[in-house]
RNA sequence: GGAGGGGUGCCGGAGUGGUUAAUCGGAACAGUCUGUAAAACUGUCGCCCUGACGGGCUACGCAGGUUCGAACCCUGCCCCCUCCA
């Protein structure tokens, strides 16, 4: 079958463990081991209760990819069991407990999702309840028993909330402990997700240990910050772009990313060489880069990666169209205008705009534009097939029509 | 079992009887500028009528009440949260 990679020159070691990543534990033997020619088995877990991807995971799926690339395994795990107690963040310790139909349809969604980036044919599919389902209280006290208070103290989050005297729940506790287990359940050789995984990572590989198997790898890439530049991605805090967003939203959205976080982008999102970053960089602060170029580029990269080479440029002739130009788009909606109508109300009813009062702010604004006449009153003269611009980019075409 | 805190606009969060469609921040939208859907700056940001001036209506967990007048006071109900044991 597929032939295991086991020589690596130094520039690929460099690429494979230091590129986008953020700890290795333990770097030395996970190099030994890609050098054994063994077929390792790559943990990766999920959480179905929150079945969206963004760019800031994607980075851990690309490292996925790189492995799966040189011949190894990789082994999802989703989080069925878990997802009920909720990963301790201190933020929201209570989760709803979601339905089997629930939880069935995320993980679709997930995986639809995971394989634009991970290949579906070299990963293997276990869901939690494979072996969760047939646990007893016999076997959660067993599986408790091997680990004490203090060690779970331990944790940062949990230490944190213990000294400011908030709440941790009991099953929190349990949370690294199902999650470890996980990992002897599928003979992990290395398991990978973000730094802040790095306590719940440790717990399996001493619970490896405990049993006799070989201790896992704990492989952690790095954060990437969202689109306000400063705050890690996350989907609560509406920063990010999503994996399944359509070509022209992530285009769009790389697009605005602010310019002091570009390099660490293609840092962590992208296959450019590390030279050719060190040199970009140094073009950049010595002002003979256009940081836009380079964020095309970049943008470029991305929609290439989700969505393909087509869509790409695509997005780029739109983005380059619409917003660098302000040429209308190749495409334009069209709304139905009554003959003698007041063409705000058919904005309205087109959903164009939220209200009428919006669309009285807008004119007031001198947002609105009828073809290419800016509009200074409220009566607005349009005749049929004219292009009605709201603001930089929003246009639709009047098409009159009789009736209703 | 005991003690206490709170529910306000898209979100966070002020306001504790009139001058409050409701300070402020964020998001969003618009305008200016620009190398960019970056940054910066300015403005808008409940709904409806009006070209505009202006006017009307609805809103501060829910339901009542007090008052000329309530997000703010009272009563009941619902819901969140924290601490001690």
């Amino acid at each position: 079958m597929d032939k295991i990679k086991t020589d690596f020159t130094d520039k690929e070691l460099r690429y494979l463990l230091k590129r986008g990543v953020s700890e290795i534990i333990v770097e030395q033997e996970l190099v030994q081991l890609l050098k054994s020619g063994k077929k390792l088995r790559l943990k990766e877990g999920f959480d179905p209760s929150t079945p969206d991807i963004h760019l800031g995971h994607m980075v851990g799926l690309r490292k996925l990819r790189q492995f799966q690339e040189i011949g190894h395994q990789v082994v999802l795990i989703v989080g069925d069991w878990t997802a009920q107690i909720g990963d301790p963040s201190g933020a929201s310790i209570t989760r709803p407990m979601l339905s089997a139909e629930q939880v069935k349809e995320n993980a679709d969604t997930y995986m639809r999702q995971f394989f634009k980036v991970v290949d579906r044919a070299k990963t293997e599919v276990r869901w939690q309840s494979e072996w969760f389902g047939k646990f007893s209280l016999a076997d959660v006290i067993r599986l408790t028993s091997k680990f004490t208070v203090a060690q779970m103290l331990a944790r940062e989050d949990f230490n944190n909330r213990f000294h400011a005297n908030k709440p941790i729940a009991v099953t929190e506790l349990l949370y690294p402990m199902l999650q470890g287990y996980d990992s002897v359940m599928i003979q992990a050789d290395v398991e990978f997700g973000g730094q802040d995984q790095k306590f719940n990572f440790l717990v399996g590989r001493e619970l490896q240990a405990m049993i006799g198997q070989k201790p896992q790898q704990c492989f952690m890439t790095g954060l990437l910050v969202g689109l306000d530049g400063v705050q890690k991605m996350s989907k609560s805090l509406g920063n990010y772009i999503g994996v399944d967003e359509p070509p022209h939203e992530i285009y769009g959205k790389v697009m605005s990313l602010s310019d002091s976080t570009l390099i660490r982008y293609f840092d962590l999102l992208t296959d450019v060489p590390d030279e050719e970053l060190a040199e970009l960089n140094r073009e950049l602060a010595g002002g003979k880069t256009n940081p836009m170029e380079l964020k095309k580029r970049l943008a470029r990269d991305l929609v290439t990666q989700l969505h393909g080479a087509d869509a790409a440029a695509q997005a780029n002739y739109h983005f380059t169209r619409v917003f660098q130009k302000r040429e209308m788009p190749e495409e334009v909606e069209e709304i139905k205008v009554n003959p003698g109508e007041d063409i705000r109300d058919a904005l309205v009813k087109a959903g164009m705009v939220k209200s009428k009062s919006e669309i009285n702010r807008l004119i007031q604004q001198g947002a609105v534009s009828i073809d290419g006449a800016k509009i200074e009153s409220a009566i607005m003269s349009y005749r049929d097939g004219s292009i009605v611009k709201i603001g930089k980019h929003r246009f639709v075409k009047v098409v009159i029509t009789e009736g209703d």
